[in-house]
DNA sequence: GCTCATGTTGCACTCGGTGCAACTTGTGCA
DNA sequence: TGCACAAGTTGCACCGAGTGCAACATGAGC
């Protein structure tokens, strides 16, 4: 199998096998969790289905809960690629509503559907929040060096209030996003089409909104 | 020992050796922690260090992890139980000011230890996101019947409006109440003074102050 | 002091998670 | 094209988390 010529840029045959194979043992284990539930299979499980040895998924994910919650990474992932692509003087909170809306249809019906398979496993649970404040954390990284860059080189990073400022906002929003698909769950449980999905949407505009004008009620 | 005659209201006496035990269960595992750190000690040290047989550790905690969050959980308890003390009309975003800081200088000391002891273990950080999670649910559905009773018996709950309105001013009020510990972290790293926890609950009462102004830099 | 409920313990077992050493596969270069 | 090295996979052995179960100990109620 030569390389076929065209778009592949800067991406090795290895690079290509570790993505397949990475995709390949979350998609089975999202499939073994729609059919057992979480304490329905083992690691064991998603190896031999995702045709890897055990020893090989341990490579790929430090445990089966982590390998579910990858679709979550991948969701916010790109929310942060969004948020990257809004103009810089946009109000944050502007630009949160759009990136937290602007990715793929697949992307946010994977997103609430492992949402809705979350509830009810502890552990699950425990890693699809930290998926959610790892965003926070690489959000706040990134704006915060970014103030940096723009404050000038002589202060030695932001004074403590900006920085409670900057750390407070991003986990509001963060946590924000996170109530709408609480709520959206909350109504429309395992519902996916798209009809439910655009009202998901909207709730994830609604709750910014709310976190803007500071809750006044 | 006999029952000394007083205080004892409703209180067991089994109930009061299951409290012990869990307090010196708790403990144990603190003090490996400080001493170790999370990956040099396991459940058995904690039972022997204890006095309890390993399959007693578990009776009480679910894992090593879960017995030091338990120490957040605990202040978090506090705060929630401050919070249903104040005044129902008050604004929730004050109510939260008060209660996030009214809590013995002791509980405080201990959820800044234990939120530094748990830099750099990832399963540590999941449990103590767990906490802080139930915490929020524990709110939203407290105050969420709350309001459902004062509403009137006709309407099956809340508006869906409504419904994302308390989750997402909860969950952000939670969100600052992390991020102040965060940013207070970041500063003061291990210094648990008194003058370092009292600027830790002025970053407590500035978070929600962003909060309420909607965070109109 | 007897009885029952509640809590503790040891035992055995499963599964998550990791270091290590042998092996296979892709990459770069002559 | 083939050779040598780097990177990835696998099996193996091991440790520790977590749980069901059955025997035992302890406090509650009478």
């Amino acid at each position: 199998m030569t390389t076929t010529a065209g778009d592949s840029i800067t991406v090795s045959r290895r690079e290509l096998n570790k993505a397949a194979t990475r995709e390949a043992i979350a998609a089975a284990a999202l499939e073994l969790l729609r059919a057992n539930g979480m304490n329905g299979f083992t690691a064991d499980d998603v190896a031999n289905a995702a045709g890897v040895s055990r020893r090989t998924f341990f490579n790929y994910f430090s445990s089966p809960e982590a390998a579910i919650a990858s679709f979550t990474q991948k969701y916010l992932d790109t929310v942060i690629e969004q948020l990257l692509l809004r103009p810089q003087d946009e109000p944050l909170l502007e630009s949160a509503q759009h990136a937290l809306t602007a990715v793929a249809p697949s992307d946010l019906a994977t997103l609430a559907e492992t949402f809705a398979l979350t509830q009810g496993d502890a552990q699950l649970s425990r890693f699809q929040l930290e998926a959610w404040d790892n965003c926070s954390s690489q959000i706040i990284a990134t704006i915060g060096s970014r103030l940096a860059v723009r404050e000038g080189e002589g202060s030695s990073g932001m004074d403590v209030n900006g920085e409670l400022y900057l750390h407070a906002l991003v986990q509001s929003v963060i946590a924000c996003g996170r109530a709408a698909v609480e709520v959206w769950f909350r109504r429309h449980g395992e519902d996916i089409s798209p009809a439910s999905l655009a009202r998901l949407r909207e709730l994830l505009v609604s709750a910014i909104g709310h976190l803007r004008d500071g809750f006044h009620s």
